[in-house]
DNA sequence: TCATTGTTTGACAACGTTGTCAATAGGAGG
DNA sequence: CCTCCTATTGACAACGTTGTCAAACAATGA
């Protein structure tokens, strides 16, 4: 009933404590009937190593920290928006870690530059975690990146490419801007209107400019009045749907930056008494569970979150085991899932 | 640059690593020069202890988990659910956690109670923490609740009472029911339709005994077949409504045991040709992002998550410093938010 | 003044694991 | 049979902190 420690292991198996280590880390140089003897006793007695001590006798810790910015987490929730993109990552980062026996442990920054920098360094030290997964915006933050790498610690930059520092792990953001936008085209649609996203994410001005890039290879002239800015809020994507429709032109297609704008496009159609898809067909980002319940669903980019995710724990564990910071890139594919939202010009 | 350790501040300070420790963690016993000193030295080399020497050397870890059911967490997610309620509890919790200087490492489990129970004692031995938040539906597991009281591991029961077992904060999802159903009564209706939750989570019950006591204060006579069972996904809620609405005395007005039940009450109103609030009223329970962006938005009860997973981690680390586990029960209040759902009866 | 008490500081062991290196055993090659 | 090499096992220090206890010192009371 009491704590179970290597020594005890060791003692009910008659051996030393270094062979107990060796059996449970799976290390080479033990003979079967030795491993199977001491597995016996590990299984018997119900060990399992600690932490706490791991980390203090060798050089590895088992632990691996999410770092996200604490505003963009608390708006998101304050404002009833959700934490989809959160969630998802999260998710996918936990199971990869448990199938590794490492864990994931999440942890909420702010602040600017310096005192960033500060504050995840307290968080390196109190934690000493094999590795750091940074999340938007701070995975773009080159500076400290910068300074992560200089401290040899394994990083993945999730949503951006690494550009030879640290380790990116993303989709083509602006190519699935692209996708959504021929997506309408070969709708027939023609007059189709976009809605940014926040200037603070990289993947915002991608996936511009993936819609301009789409327009261009078709030969559609870009109208700048077709092109409304966002936040990603639900107001703000009122506020430029509101725009777009008031036009004497008016486009037929949108495509949003994210679904929480084109949930508001298709509240706002509603009161220029547009009906969605007829009316307008709307593309989105996403995949969020609103735009899989709102009528009709969105038409939408899924990123592959969950997936990027996993792929950042088994890339920092090897990484960490590696003991190199080789930086690399690795690009994942996005998916355009069709509902009932676009259909063809009428 | 390189790491820095207690015995490095201790001999920038001139003074024995004990003292140290015991400016960093506020003790007794310290000459306010000394203090002043050793502080003066902690921030200038930027010194944070390390969570696991910490552990290893003294008795607390710094560390609290929450443990949650994998299904729920998962099933939520591949359907595309949303976990709103986990990422308020997790929220709640990180910031509670964060002003005491505690971490918190959320886990996940799942199987069935022997497996469970040796799964939970695997992450007591591996993480060691000072305490454990349980949800939904384990916060109900009186057997594994047992043992880890036997263990003298600090619980709380998040959504339940504790009755002497651990300690429970929760709210009283009996009168929250009682309340919505007042709600309309005090609209005039008469009859009330009710959607079960799923049968797994004790709220689901208590919410339904809620809507009964209500009902009756009121004098207005129970009629089975105004209940109708649900497991708070969208489809059964799709069920339930369609019977109730297919009722020769059709209620005239429904609480439903969760938001997403309640988006398929107003999906399935349209199909019936009756427009909510006009025809029908809905409350339900949650207070999600869909059901404040649904339109209409819906009047519902908002549950205390977030401050029920603070006063978690306040009453943890509590019971974790004082060493005694002294069962607990702590209410804390809903709140009932009326939007568009639901009107006077026609 | 001296004994007593309390306050402040420090020395040292202990926590549970892994890294390092030495010791031993077993096998290959001469 | 002896030597050399390798595979296996173990002894022991180290990691960074806190708990325990003792030492030094100051304050109190007789």
């Amino acid at each position: 009933m009491t704590k179970v420690t290597i020594r005890h292991v060791a003692e009910a198996a008659g051996v030393a404590v270094k062979t107990v280590s060796r059996v449970v880390n799976g290390e080479p140089n033990v003979t079967p009937d030795m491993r199977a003897r001491v597995s016996q006793a590990v299984e018997r007695l119900g060990y399992v190593p600690s932490m706490a001590a791991r980390r203090m006798g060798g050089s590895r810790s088992y632990l691996l920290v999410a770092l996200n910015d604490r505003n963009n987490t608390i708006n998101n929730w304050r404002s009833g928006r959700g934490n989809d993109w959160l969630d998802q990552m999260l998710h996918g980062a936990m199971l990869a870690c448990e199938a590794q026996g490492y864990r994931l442990l999440f942890e909420l920054v702010d602040g600017a530059s310096d005192d960033l920098d500060r504050k995840v360094v307290g968080i390196l030290s109190a934690l000493q975690p094999d590795g750091l997964i940074l999340t938007p915006p701070h995975s773009q933050n080159e500076s400290l990146i910068q300074m992560l790498v200089r401290r040899d610690v394994p990083v993945v930059r999730l949503g951006v490419p690494a550009h030879g520092l640290g380790i990116g792990v993303y989709m083509n953001e602006r190519e699935a801007g692209a996708a959504a936008t021929r997506h309408l085209i070969a709708l027939g649609h023609r007059r189709i209107g976009f809605i940014a996203g926040s200037e603070r994410f990289a993947a915002s001005e991608a996936r511009r400019q993936g819609y301009v890039d789409a327009l261009e290879e078709a030969g559609i002239a870009l109208d700048p009045a077709l092109q409304a800015p966002g936040d990603f809020t639900y107001d703000s994507g009122t506020k430029a749907v509101t725009g777009l429709l008031s036009l004497d032109d008016r486009p037929t297609a949108l495509v949003a930056s994210n679904d929480e704008m084109a949930l508001a496009a298709l509240h706002c159609a509603g009161r220029f008494g547009l009906s969605v898809p007829a009316d307008l067909s709307i593309v989105s980002f996403d995949d969020t569970p609103g735009a899989r319940l709102s009528v009709p669903a969105l038409t939408c980019i899924r990123q592959p979150i969950s997936e990027m995710a996993a792929s950042a724990v088994e890339l920092l564990i090897a990484a960490s085991r590696e003991g190199q910071h080789t930086p690399a890139d690795h690009e994942l594919p996005f998916r355009l899932i069709v509902r009932g939202s676009t259909t063809a010009r009428s």
